[in-house]
DNA sequence: AATATATACGACATTTTTAATCGTATTTAG
DNA sequence: CTAAATACGATTAAAAATGTCGTATATATT
């Protein structure tokens, strides 16, 4: 538990194999992926999504590739995360409706207290602080 | 991502019930189950666990059931998700040796900070704060 | 214009992890 | 002796994460 998934593990290699070459290269997602050996497949939709979310930006066609578009350091951890997986939280139940407890939960209010201290340590983190 | 599981949730509400009890009330798992719509052998097994570390304490037989053994003021957070779900780490390869990566990671140094820092948030709030 | 190589993306399959159940043994109050 | 509780290994089911397939589109190069 409390483990970050491999997509935001490989986008964050990306991102920083992105940020060690100069500011115009374009770098391929086959050459990310045979220098990390990572799914290329796989690797290709999480830089699509990235180049979505305004982080990086994708040149198409042969010769084409990714290179950093955003300011990494105006990015905080937290809204990565939640750019690539979603709203954060330790528990479904704070954005689904359908708990399972019978009776008013107990633990509700306390979970809450911990998750907004997560949160607010992945707020005062930058992606820049990762990746570079 | 970054999810606690059921397990510790159903651990930590049930801390929280028997909180609620006088110190010596002994209060059976088919009890904490009912109240809350839990699966009561799953939650059975997570009050064994709990027994086993100490933190609460078991009787057998009938009108047997658990009680709070351990001063939750003196376990941290930290320590109480280990005890139930091993080390924590937000990636793998902290614990283990087989990385997929062919080349070194070039993250491993900087999520290990991050790391590091949940694991301070959690070493410094205790199994009370949560179940008071 | 044709070709090769890149991104784009929906649908599907596989694997892993988490959650829940089953079956049986043991303990002990009444 | 019996009923109601804990103890616990083994198995199954469900959910989530991970990876693959197939096809479409863009574009530099020849």
């Amino acid at each position: 538990m409390l483990k970050i998934t491999r997509k935001v593990e490989y986008a964050l290699i990306a991102l920083r194999h992105l940020q060690s070459k100069d500011t115009e290269d374009l770098t391929s997602a086959k050459e990310i992926a045979i220098h990390y050996g990572i799914p290329k497949q796989l690797l290709a939709k999480i830089l699509q999504q990235m180049s979505k979310e305004n982080i990086i930006e994708a040149v198409q066609g042969p010769a084409g590739g990714y290179r950093i578009l955003a300011n990494l350091d105006k990015i905080s951890l937290k809204d990565f995360f939640e750019k690539l997986e979603g709203p954060l939280g330790m528990m479904d139940c704070f954005f689904e409706s359908d708990c399972i407890q019978i009776n008013a939960c107990n633990i509700r209010v306390p979970i809450q207290r911990i998750n907004d201290n997560m949160r607010n340590m992945f707020s005062e983190m930058t992606l820049l602080e990762v990746t570079q």
